[in-house]
Parts: C-alpha cells; sequence; structure tokens
DNA sequence: GATGAATGAGGTTTCATTCAT
DNA sequence: TATGAATGAAACCTCATTCAT
C-alpha cells in the first residue's frame, strides 16, 4: 500500500487535529493507514494488525490513542465531517454569494465543483462512509448531527433570496445530492478507468436542477 | 429477529429454487435467516453462528447447502438480480409500451412505481448490496453484468421510438437510478418512520426526467 | 502436570453430568484439566491456552462448550456445590443418627471425617474457591445459596433432639466450620509435608465444640 | 472509587516510610491506590493502568517508585506485616501482662479485640493477603517468615507463667486464629451489613478457647 | 520526580470451516 | 439430509514494562 502522506492525509490529520490536539507521530501514522485500509479493504475487512503493519507502527499504539477500532473510525470520520464538509459549504455559500450577485446558477455550479473536489479529495473516507452508514448507527446519526442541518441551512440561504425562494427546497436538495454521489460513485467506484469531464457533468447535474426549478416542479 | 416468512422471503425462495431446484426445508430457512441478518447486521457484522442459531438450524447445514459464507451471500443474490430485477424490468416495459401507446410519460411513471415496490420487497437485499458492491469484487461484478445491461436495453427502447431518439441516455440513466435510490434511501433508511407519499415522489422524479429532456440537455 | 484422570476428576465429572448431561471425551478433558491449573496457578493465573494444552484440546473447544473462561469455572464449581457438598451432609447427618443413636459426638465425629475427606478430595478445587470467593460476586452467591442453608439444616437437625438443642448453634456452627478449614489450610496449603493425624486433630476439634456447648456458651 | 485519605491508608503510609523514607506525594497516592485496587479487584484483576488512573498519576510513576507490580505489593504488604501486625502484638501482651497481672483470660480478651481492629483497619490489605497467600509464594513466605514466630512467641510468653503451661499451644493457637479469622471473614466479607456485637463475639471466642484450655484438651 | 509515547507478549474470544456419524 | 464436535487462524484488546524527555 502506498505509505506516502497525500495532500489527503495531510487534510485529514489537520481535521483531526482540531478535535485531538497535536497528533504524535505514530498517531498520524496510524490515521493515514487507517484511512487507506479502511477504504481499500472496508471497515470490517480492515484488522488492526493490518493497519499497524502499514503504518509501521505496533498494533498496541493504535488502542493506546483511540481505544477500539471503532473509536478509530469514528475519531477521524467526525473531524472530517466537522471541520471540513460543513463549514466549507457553508463558506463557499457566503463567499460566491458576494462575488458573483446573483447569479444563482453560477454560484451552484462553484459548489457542486468544489464539493465534487471534497468527494475525490476525501474520496477513501467516502467510501467508508458509504459502506458503513447503513449499517453502522454512530456513524449515522453523527452524519444527520452534523452534516445534513449545515446542508438544509445553505440551501435555504441560497434559496431565499432568488426567483425560487417559495418553492420548498427538500426534493431540490435531494435531487442535487443524489445526483453528485451518483456522478461520483459511477466515475471513481464503478468506471475508475474511463477518461470524465467533470465540468460537463456538472453543467448536465445543474442544468437539471434549474430546468426543475424553473418549471416549478 | 422476527422468523415469518414474508412475501419478500417467498420470493426469494421463488428466485433461488430457479437456480438449485426445489428447496429443502432447512435450506429455506437457511436463506431467509441469512437474508435477515445480512441487512440487519451487514455481511461481515454476521456469522454463520448467528444464521444457523436464527434459522432454528445447525452450523453445519448451511455448509452442506452453501460451501461457503461468500457463496450463500452470492447464491441468493444472483438469482433475485438474474430472475427478478432484469426479465421485470423488460417485460414491463414492452407490456406497457403495448397497453399506453405513446404516452412515454405514463410508462416512465410505472416503469419506477414497479421498480420502487421491488426495492422495498427486497429492502434487505437492497441494504446488502449496496454496503458489499464497494467492497466486494464478485459482487459488484454480479451487478454490472446481470442488471446494467438489461437496464440500458429498456432505456433504449424505450427511447428508440420517441421524440428523445436522438438525446444520449446515458445521462438520463443516470438521473434516474440516482434519483430513484436516492429517494427510496431517504424513505427506508434515513427517515423509516416518517410518512411518505411515493406517488407524489415518483412524479416528482419523472417530471425531473422530463423536463430534462425536453430541454435537451 | 499430571494427566491422569484422578479419583477427584471422576467425581466432579459425574456431579457435571448430572447439570450438563454426558459429557464428550474433550470436554471432560477440558475440566479436568481446568481443575487442575486453576489449583495449580489461581484462576487469573491460568491461561485457557495452558488449560487447552494440558489437556491435549484446541484452545476454541473450550469456548464451544463453555462459552466463557469464567463460565467454565462455574459449571465446574457449581455442580460439585450442588450434587455434592449440600446432598452428601444432609444425607450422612440422617444415616449417622440412625445409626449412632443419641450419641451426638460420636455423629460430629464422623461428619467432620467425611467432610474433612471431601475437602482433600476436591483439594483443587477448594483451593479455587478459597481465593475466588473474595473477589468473585457470582461465586460467592452460589455459594451462600447452595452450600449456607444446608449446613444450616444440618446443624439444626442434629441439635434439634439433643440436650443442646435450646442453645443457638449459629455461633457453633462457625466455631466448627472454622477450624475445620483452619486445620485444612494448615496441613494442605501451609505445612503439606508435615506428617498429620487427621482423626487426632478432629477429635480436638469435637472436644472443643462440645467444651463450648457444655459450658453452655 | 474513594479517594480520600483514610485513616488506613495514614497508617499503612507510615509503615511504608519506616522501610522506604519519606514519600513523594505521587508515590503516596500510588500506594492508597494501589491498596484500594487490590482490595476491591484483586491483585490480578488490578491494572497498574487502573491503579495509575484511580491515584490520579501516570503509569510510569509506579514503575519508577516500585519497579514491578509484584514489588509494588510486596513493598506495602512487608512493612505493614513487619511494623504494625508483628510489634503491637509483642508490645501489647507485655504491657497488658503488666497492667492486669494475672487475669490470662482479660489479656486474651484484650489482645483479641486489639487485633480484630488491626484486621477492620487494614481489612484491604487483609483482603489481598488471604486471596494471595494460596497463589503467590513470595507473600506466603513473608507471611510465614514475618508473622508466624511472632505470633507464638508472644503465645509462648503468655502461657509460661500460667496454669496452663504444660499444654502444647500450637492446637490453642490455631484454634484463636481460626476463630477470629472465622468471624472477621463473615462480619466483613459475608455479612457486611449486619449489626455486629464484637465485644460480645470476642467474649464467645475467648470462652470457648479457656473451656477447651480447662478441659485439657 | 514525573510522564507521554510506545511496545512485545500474551490474553480471551470469534470465526468460517471440516468431519464423522 | 442434517448435525454435534472439533479446530486453526485470526480477531480485538490488555498488560506490564521501557525509555526519552
Amino acid at each position: 500500500m502506498n505509505n506516502l502522506e497525500t495532500a489527503t492525509h495531510t487534510a485529514i490529520a489537520r481535521a483531526v487535529e482540531i478535535e485531538e490536539g497535536r497528533l504524535s507521530p505514530k498517531k498520524r501514522l496510524a490515521i493515514f493507514s487507517a484511512v487507506d485500509c479502511f477504504a481499500k479493504y472496508g471497515y470490517d475487512g480492515t484488522s488492526t494488525k493490518l493497519i499497524a503493519e502499514n503504518a509501521g507502527i505496533a498494533e498496541a499504539t493504535i488502542f493506546r490513542h483511540f481505544g477500539t477500532k471503532s473509536q478509530l473510525l469514528m475519531r477521524i470520520a467526525k473531524p472530517v465531517i466537522k471541520h471540513l464538509l460543513a463549514p466549507a459549504v457553508n463558506q463557499e455559500a457566503q463567499v460566491l454569494q458576494e462575488v458573483h450577485g446573483s447569479e444563482l446558477k453560477e454560484i451552484a455550479r462553484a459548489i457542486l465543483k468544489s464539493r465534487l473536489e471534497f468527494l475525490k479529495l476525501y474520496e477513501p473516507l467516502v467510501k467508508i462512509m458509504l459502506q458503513e452508514i447503513l449499517v453502522n448507527d454512530d456513524l449515522r446519526k453523527m452524519l444527520m448531527d452534523e452534516a445534513v442541518p449545515v446542508i438544509g441551512q445553505v440551501s435555504a440561504n441560497l434559496m431565499s433570496n432568488s426567483p425560487y425562494a417559495n418553492i420548498p427546497h427538500e426534493r431540490a436538495m435531494r435531487l442535487v445530492i443524489s445526483q453528485l454521489l451518483g456522478y461520483f460513485f459511477q466515475r471513481s467506484f464503478l468506471q475508475p478507468e474511463r477518461v470524465w469531464d467533470d465540468d460537463e457533468e456538472i453543467n448536465y447535474i445543474v442544468n437539471v436542477v434549474f430546468n426543475s426549478l424553473d418549471a416549478g416542479d
């Protein structure tokens, strides 16, 4: 397995450090290895022994720092959601609204683009969560608590000063999320070797959404 | 865990019997228990011991019939895909096209409705596949081989004699599937206790798709 | 460690079989090995691996039959208490009373003798219980529930038709038990190599008790 | 767990200080925590981590001061035996003999009363020793070397100028110790919530012993 | 004097699977 | 067909202990 510290790794480490304070070197390595192994083999398919060997540390070190294997997952996933996904979405919306004025479609495109980059950057973690969310109650609860409200808020903010202010946006939100995840799933997991034009695909998604809004669905 | 033989169980058993011949009573029980346990705890979270106890049979009986745990999953999942999902979609499209004439939107609504019923009926299996598809190569391959081509075919058939014949329908397919699964996911896994109006939601999905087609996206 | 099936082993197996039904050969071996190891190294000082190796069986076999290490102890200790200690004491008292008529002192001597033989026969188990009773709540509860009432009953029966009927016998009971255990402890654990005359020591104990009773303490 | 410094703690600390010199604050805390944990969970049932957490110190601090876990136990137990149990018994006997003259029974009562108070004061340590004596060879050896001779000496001193000078007092010693421990065990471990009249119980024990001596057993 | 980080060895327990009956 | 007994391998986790600071 690749042992380099990628941009993804660095970003995850930074998010975890907000919650846990400065990470010791071996704790960092444990986190990187866990992310990689979980993504590759799934949570259950990954043994703590494998994580340790892959990280070049002792198995006991993992337990010293995280207590249990399940805590290891949660204490990586939570900071990423809390400090990377949620705030980013919010900031972007504000910044973009100021910059682009009332060009709602432009803003949507920019946000989706940035969220797709997020999914790509944290692909390993995304994979874990897609798997585990169906089976791991803690993780599902955490996602519902941390991510969903923020997304709802952003959507509400964006819509409020637009011609679509009166259209209930719950279904529109589901439409956007389903499509973004659907595209990400296909391009990253089902057909990773195929060449994709992200801009074009996002254009398509945004068009679908605004056609639907314009039609007043 | 619920030990009754539900409609889902019966339908699954029927599909499996096409591949394996008449099932012995304990083999049936093993299948039902496996479906329930896999759905509830995930594939890895389910031990063969649990399946056996829950079925009221001996663990060895499972291995007598299925050889390995992984075979147990595959030999349940495959017949369901092969004999229930794929052919049904095809038949429906043909039947509906004859019945409804050229009312494409009506046909789409009917198909989505029936596919949603399918998802609801096989919810446990759907849950298993959503989880495992990311991690289990055999299962992913099987799904790609059995399900995807059929769906593509149906879509092609439907479109060919329509005003949308010239629009490339790959993205449209993804749009439909993403939205259907997105809705199913929300209503069955995220907010199962909420009251849902399936007809209305499917209307929404179909409208979105046809608005998009009409706009020539 | 000695792997022969001693009289102690056989008796223990018989007691366990009353609770659990006919024992499979390896389950028997597991029990014998557990008794020996627990007695030699203490409960915590004995690993399930050691028990398995000493028994010539697989570690997993122990867990198949007993579930947990702690259950292994309890499911050996309980039958011995329930089927060997308690009923024996009761039967003896009745039989002896018929045989010896009103010779209370003679009966007491006979009972103590037989109980000392019991302690000697089950020395390994006695050792475990002496250790664990202070720390293992389940075991203490079980002993209090199974053993204490029977002993009280016997004492009551014996006294009722005697000149000592009116003397409260709780302290006398403690006197007897303390002395018997005190002697057993010294002869078996503190100075095992020394030569002991059990009859003489029991005589002493009985004399002490009856002197005390005669004095009306 | 109770973190206050009780009278027991203070007394133990004093005894340990005789052997080890002035204790640093954290070393004191380690000792108190160890005594409490050992008594509550047994030696094996207590981890050094638990002792450290309970004391509010680092695990490494324990090892800095005591080297090993087993040394930790020994270096608490030994001073208590050496400086508290043994000398006290001796002093008491001398003092009491001067004060009470030939009232042997009175002296015995006073000694037993004071020893019972000792057992009650050091109840946690007593519990540890009762457990470990069967399994921990070092501890047993230490007890036999430090405690037994002193007790024998006291007994010899007391008896020598009495009417019972010619009666071999080994059994009498065992009688006294068995009964005292038997009573202590019942009142402190088996039925701690019951209300006990220590004076009355000790009276009983002394009466039993002197009845036995008078009878020349 | 005190500690945070780290670990090798070993603990109990679970797992999927085999086999004789 | 069905199963009770058995197991090797490996899982997660704990432990006493060391060491650099």
